[in-house]
DNA sequence: CGCCGCATTGACGTTCGTCAAGTCTAGTGG
DNA sequence: CCACTAGACTTGACGAACGTCAATGCGGCG
C-alpha cells in the first residue's frame, strides 16, 4: 500500500528544499548561505524588508552547525548563547523532572526556531535532540538583540516568534488537559501534516521521525496507547499505518475526532 | 483551626502592598502612579536602570484600568494593543476549543504580565478573567517596542518575560503529561505559595482565589478529583483545608509527593 | 544470519471521570 | 436579624479509559 511512497515527496531525510540557497563562494571554496536568498526565509525571517535591511539580516547568522541524529543541539543546564533556526532535519525538545520523568515539549522542523527557553535564565532548561541528521543556523542572541534595535521588522518578528510559541503551548495544554487519547493523536497528526504541507510536502502522507514513545510523551500517553490508537484509526479506515509511514485517508474523519460536533 | 487567619497576611483581597507607589499629584487631584516608585517594580520591570532611564520607563504605562471580579481584561478574538502588568488582584487566562471545552492556562497575580498571547496575530487568543477586583497598568505594545529599542535593559527584560512564560508552560506540560492527581495538586499548591511568598505573604497559608473547577481545568482534572485529593491531603495531615483557605502543615510532605524519591 | 530496538497485541489493574445525593457558606432580601 | 437560595464543595458508588506487564512480531543493520 506504500508501494509508491518513494515517488512522492514524503518528508525525505535528505531534504532537497534548501539547495537553492547554497551559493558556492569560489574565492574561499566554502558554502555561503545567506538568509537573503534562503528559501526558508519566509518561515524564519520577517517579510517586507528593504534590500539594505536584507543585507544586514544576513549578519544574524554567525555560522551553521550540523547535528547528527540522536545527538543534542543543546542540553538542560548549558549556557544560553544563541537561538537556532532549523535548516534541515527534525528535532524534539524535552524537559525532565528531578525524579527522572521526562516530557517531550515539542517537535520542530525546518524553518522553526529553537532555544527560546534559554533566554530567561541565560541557561537552557530543556534538551534539543536531533531525530534525524540536521543542520541549523546559529544566531547569537546578542546579535539578534542588537539588530532588532535597528530593524523594526526584526524586532517585531522576534516578538512574534516568542508569542507564537506561547500560543502553541496553550494549544498543547488544552490537548493534555481536556482531550482523550484518540483526540490527542488525531490533533497531533493534523498538526504535523499541516506543517509539512506548508513546507511543500503531501497533505495526506507523512513519515514520523519519532518513536511511539516520543509521541506518547508529547501527548501524555503511554506508547502502548499510542500504538492501540493508531490501530483503531486503521480499523476505522481513517489512516493507513506501516511503521512510521502514515497515510491519511480521511482528513475530515480526523478533524471530526478532534472536534466532535455537538448535536443537542 | 483558622482562628488566627485574620491576624496573618493571607493574600488579602484588599492588597496593601502598593500604597507606597501612589503619589497624590496635587495639581490635578488625580492619582499619579509611576513605575519608578512602584514597589512591584522589581517584579515587572528591569533592574539596574539609570535615573534617566527610570524616568523614561514610566512612559510605558499609558493608563491604569480597574477590572471588576468576574469580568474580562481581554477576550479571545479582541484586537491586541497592550500588555498588562497586574497591580492588584488575581486573574485566570483560559483558551477554548471549537467545541466548547475550555482550559485554564494560568493564574496570574500582582507583578505578573498578561497579554503576551496577542502579539503573534495581533489579536488575543485567550480570555483573561479577574478572579477578584483588580487593577492593571496598561502598557501599549507599540510604546514598549519603541522604548525597548533605546533602553537595552528593557529590551532584554521583555525577552525574558516571554521566555519565562515559555518555560513556565513547559512545566505545566510536564505536569499535565506525566503526573498523577496528587502530584499535580501538590505541585500547584507549592507553586502558588512560593509566588505568594515572593510577594510578602505567608509560606504556609493561602487563600485560593479560584474554584475547584478552575483548579481542575488548570490541572487537567475534574473538580471532584481536586476535592477528593484535597481531602486525602487533609487525612494525611499534610494540609488543613477550609473551603478556600489552605494551610500547609508539611511542606516537605508536599515536595515529596511531587518528586517521590526513587530508592531502588 | 542473527541481533536489537521498535511496534503490536492481549489480559488485567488502577486511576480518574461520571452521576448522584447531600452539605456548607456567602449573599440577598424580607 | 433571620430565612432563603444559589453556587460551591464534599462524598460515595460505579464504570470507562488508560496504564502496566508480558508475550510476540517485525524490520533494519552489522
Amino acid at each position: 500500500m506504500f508501494s509508491n511512497a518513494k515517488t512522492v515527496a514524503v518528508a525525505p531525510s535528505t531534504n532537497t528544499m534548501n539547495t537553492a540557497s547554497n551559493v558556492i563562494d569560489m574565492s574561499t571554496h566554502t558554502i555561503k548561505v545567506a538568509c537573503s536568498n534562503c528559501n526558508l526565509r519566509e518561515l524564519c525571517m520577517p517579510l517586507g524588508l528593504s534590500p539594505a535591511e536584507l543585507d544586514r539580516i544576513d549578519d544574524v547568522v554567525a555560522s551553521r552547525r550540523k547535528i547528527k541524529r540522536g545527538t543534542t543541539l543543546f542540553r538542560n543546564g548549558e549556557k544560553f548563547t544563541s537561538l537556532y533556526a532549523i535548516r534541515t532535519g527534525f528535532f524534539k525538545t524535552c524537559v525532565a523532572s528531578e525524579d527522572g520523568r521526562d516530557q517531550v515539549t515539542g517537535f520542530q522542523m525546518a524553518g522553526e526556531i529553537v532555544g527560546l527557553d534559554g533566554i530567561v535564565h541565560e541557561h537552557h532548561t530543556c534538551d534539543a535532540v536531533a531525530l534525524e541528521d540536521a543542520e541549523v543556523c546559529v544566531m547569537p542572541f546578542e546579535r539578534i538583540e542588537e539588530l532588532s534595535r535597528e530593524i523594526n521588522a526584526l524586532q517585531r518578528h522576534v516578538h512574534k516568534i516568542m508569542s507564537r510559541e506561547i500560543v502553541r503551548e496553550h494549544g498543547v495544554m488544552l490537548l493534555l488537559g481536556s482531550m482523550r487519547a484518540e483526540e490527542r493523536l488525531a490533533a497531533f497528526l493534523l498538526n504535523l501534516v499541516q506543517r509539512l504541507h506548508a513546507r511543500g510536502f503531501s497533505q495526506h502522507e507523512l513519515v514520523l521521525r519519532m518513536t511511539r514513545e516520543e509521541i506518547g510523551s508529547y501527548l501524555g500517553l503511554k506508547l502502548e496507547t499510542v500504538s492501540r490508537t493508531f490501530s483503531k484509526f486503521v480499523e476505522d479506515g481513517i489512516v493507513e499505518v506501516k511503521q512510521r509511514h502514515v497515510r491519511i485517508i480521511n482528513t475530515d474523519g480526523l478533524r471530526e475526532i478532534v472536534n466532535p460536533k455537538v448535536c443537542d
